[in-house]
DNA sequence: GAGAGATATCTCGATGTCAAGACAGTACAC
DNA sequence: GTGTACTGTCTTGACATCGAGATATCTCTC
């Protein structure tokens, strides 16, 4: 029935289950261990990226750009909605990009009110050897998972995130 | 061998797998996952806490005293441990909390060093209201799931979780 | 082909966070 | 007891993000 406390959100339950008896605090058991993973995530992430002279947010929008293939071109539009950020932020990215010479932007010959945005050969370069640095480092923080604990985990996540990748 | 496109990160995965096909991109199925659930997940903290006129910030805080018990009372340090953020941001947090009233500091008698910051009575209702709403739409976003596939997941989440908690 | 509404991008002000460092107080060894 | 290293909190300045709104262009209907 208890278990011992093996990680801070088994702490935080235990606390919680003292506090307030009244409440069912199981849904925390899954939440709150993906939110706290994320923001470890987001440190090893960015520590990985120092050794390449990139930010993760630099990192996210060059990526997105490296995965659409040649010309490694995309619109500002379809960059926000691959990062998840607003349309400002996502403009001010793209200046400090710019500036730092990793991507170009030109107007979209077909469409008056859009631009495109491409990765310069600098840009290429940065974002290849990040990527393959950061995959080498996640593959180390997995290894406490066999592959088929791999494959079930990437499951289950699947399914609570359909409801908000898909709809709508 | 090819699944279907289920999520953005089956969409992301494919498109890698195109694009480089010489390195092993499985280590994004799981954490790739993790770190979009947990962007969604803020959104829709956000969006439950602004009925009870809180900010996610706000809530973590005082959800980490609620969950000291009587007399709801930490040190600054405690609380930054207990919300992964640094010393500066959480002598901002108090800072607006206590001129909101919901929080209330005073010096540690033991320790000239410090302090000691503990909710109010407005603070402590404030946090029951929002901490009961986000149980009743957490159960909801884990609907998807059966409770035998939640344990399973709560799980995997805590073998990987273990090594940046525990370890020093 | 004119007008209404939708779309794409950018601008601007407010805000929360971090990193580094300042400062006061404590602990421990000698 | 004194000196040194450590701890706990706060200050400051830089910065990335968001949200709301502005502008220009496109699309679709009539």
């Amino acid at each position: 029935m208890t278990e011992d406390a093996r990680d801070e959100v088994d702490r935080l339950v235990a606390a919680w289950r003292a506090e307030r008896p009244d409440l069912d605090v199981e849904p925390l058991q899954v939440l709150s261990r993906v939110s706290r993973l994320a923001k470890h995530l987001d440190r090893a992430r960015r520590a990985a990226f120092a050794e390449h002279d990139l930010e993760p947010w630099e990192f996210d929008v060059l990526t997105a750009l490296r995965r659409a293939g040649k010309p490694y071109e995309l619109s500002p539009g379809a960059l926000l909605r691959a990062t998840l950020v607003t349309s400002g932020t996502m403009t001010n990215r793209i200046d400090r990009l710019a500036q730092a010479g990793l991507v170009r932007r030109r107007p979209d010959p077909e469409d008056r009110r859009g631009v495109l945005v491409s990765l310069t050969d600098p840009g290429l370069a940065r974002v290849d050897a990040a990527f393959a640095d950061l995959l080498r480092r996640e593959h180390e923080l997995l290894s406490g998972l066999g592959s088929d604990d791999q494959r079930a985990l990437s499951g289950l996540l699947r399914t609570l995130l359909a409801p908000f990748d898909s709809p709508r």
